[in-house]
DNA sequence: ATTGGCACTCCCCGTCGGCGAGTGCCAGAC
DNA sequence: GTCTGGCACTCGCCGACGGGGAGTGCCAAT
């Protein structure tokens, strides 16, 4: 077990090195910080992190910088997240609240993140899987050919063609659409396949073909939009990466043009809601020199969709938690007004 | 005027340095350009053409490089637009003939075209001034309160929430649905202010306000969503920019988060229906050291909307028209089709 | 356990010189 | 007049060299 002045240089180092971009020695440790003791301790105290794993240095006889586990540790256990100030969060408040459609409210979202964070901003729309239904609308467009429209309670629209088996007539439609409406709007979308299954029955012969694929492209809407969009922004804070950037710039931008992966990436949320993977904890190759900060955001208690950050692994941890989980929740706020 | 070598010896350098991205000298054209002429000609030719400002020198005693308007030239009278070769043409039709929606043509053209192009691709979501209204809906979501949706014939939905100045009844809501769809439906976009105007007379007094504001609710909407929204891909390729790129990158990059620098970027069309601006010619400051190639594409005769790439000036012009005319013309085709 | 001292290791950075590619100009050839 | 070969010159690139500095590991003393 480290003792409890180790741990301290462990933090020590990595404040430091987050804030100058420079391996960090011994002597410059003991004067930013008053930690008691002379240098040739300190370095003891390093050699001892260095064989733990905690630290390394990129060149014999050069400073020492903090190694992934080294970020772990310290974010596990010596650190606590950084609330933001009162001002700040009046102005993050404010700005969110000049949202006028959910599109607006995602992409401020995403600008301010990105702003606050000076990282990388990716923000995941609100998710429907949890979300209720609020209303199911037919509408006719050709003797056999309907329009399905899907409108959620997070105020999402959905739009699909609906290709009929047979003509449906205008009665069998207003039919069709008073029950479906009066079976799920206001129910939870996990809820719709079984409510909605043995509809099919209450038509006449010649009409089922039609409901039943009215039904299954309604299904289809569900799950297909329970994989998310997402927007991401502050692209340009890539350039502040570091010095040897333009290998680490490419994969990265890779990775976020691939929706999939980005989705992954936002993944499971960890106890306190929020989760921080830290260099190769990232499965995907090009993200193993950046860390990802994602929490989970939600209109009620329960959490909708998820928001996240993605920076370099030498990144401001207390700093960047503080602002991804304030953000989080006043877009959470904004999303339960409106 | 400049003699018939000398615009084979800019011809020539344009080739070499978008091939080798190094400043090309006298003796390396001769070896690799059959002009018929020794290099001592042409340095001469080159000294002209460096007068004319047609070419640079990045240092003395270096190679040379076209300058912008050494590009211009280029592109105006040096050289023409590549065709793609047909199993190109072949496989970016069946690529896009898989697309299942608009948001997904839209994905897949501008995946497509930033690979066509090792380019950022940008592309704009065909637009709605000259689109028709396939379809207005209206929902009571509470007394008070209706939801507006639009759907038009590209295959968009909008919708818009509407607070009503009074409740509004449920005959009252089906008669104006019905006058509304009446009026509009099927009818240009543009068309539509004028052919809703005395609406509200045909409704009683206590119902007026609430037909104006859903009147209004619905201009506006058209009016928001002329301008457009868009996509961008391929900023993988950045990377590719050059050697000095950091500082190239960083303002392209912001310059690429900012949809309305990036609509006028996509900007007018010249005669051939192509765009080709070229480094300064493009007002944006971040973009001075790029260059951008825009069409219009639209399903029928008329272009709806604009597609285009960022490269660097170093480009490869002719492969990169040939490319944006291809895809957009192959979009078009895709979206009369549905 | 901590400390001061000391020798050692490397990176960083500026200097220097040779090499090579390229230029401009000039005198001669066609 | 136009083109060409020759020639001196200019610079950027690159590897070698070397001092300075920051940092390390180890050891003996407290």
């Amino acid at each position: 077990m480290l003792s409890e002045r180790r741990l301290e240089v462990l933090r020590a180092i990595v404040q430091d090195y987050v804030g100058t971009e420079e391996p960090v020695g011994s002597k410059a440790l003991t004067e930013r910080h008053s930690l008691g003791v002379s240098p040739a301790t300190v370095r003891n105290d390093m050699a001892a992190l260095e064989d733990e794993g905690y630290i390394a240095q990129p060149h014999t006889s050069a400073g020492r910088i903090p190694t992934d586990k080294g970020y772990r540790l310290f974010v596990d256990k010596l650190t606590n997240v950084k609330p933001m100030t009162a001002p700040e969060r009046r102005a993050v408040q404010n700005f969110l609240e000049g949202a006028v459609d959910l599109d607006d409210v995602v992409g401020r979202t995403v600008r301010l993140l990105a702003q606050l964070t000076r990282q990388v901003a990716i923000v995941q729309y609100p998710s429907l899987t949890r979300s209720t239904v609020r209303h199911v609308e037919l509408l006719s467009l050709a003797p056999a050919r309907l329009m399905l429209v899907l409108i959620t309670d997070t105020g999402r629209v959905e739009q699909r063609m609906v290709d009929c088996p047979a003509p449906f007539g205008e009665t069998s439609l207003a039919d069709l659409r008073a029950r479906l409406n009066s079976r799920v709007a206001g129910r939870r979308f996990a809820d719709v396949p079984q409510l909605v299954q043995d509809l099919p029955e209450a038509f006449e012969a010649e009409d089922r073909g039609t409901v039943s694929t009215v039904l299954s492209t309604l299904l289809e809407t569900l799950v297909e939009e329970s994989e998310e969009r997402l927007m991401i922004g502050g692209t340009a804070n890539l350039t502040r990466f570091g010095h040897d950037f333009p290998l680490t710039i490419r994969p990265v931008l890779e990775a976020l043009e691939e929706q999939v992966v980005l989705l992954k990436l936002l993944g499971e949320v960890g106890d306190s809601g929020m989760a921080v993977r830290i260099g190769h904890e990232n499965a995907h190759e090009g993200l193993n020199s950046t860390s990802v900060v994602s929490v989970g955001y939600g209109s009620g208690g329960e959490a909708v969709a998820k928001l996240g950050v993605v920076g370099p692994t030498r990144m401001d941890y207390p700093g960047t938690m503080g602002a991804v989980r304030a953000v989080a929740r006043y877009v959470g706020q904004i999303l339960a007004e409106s």
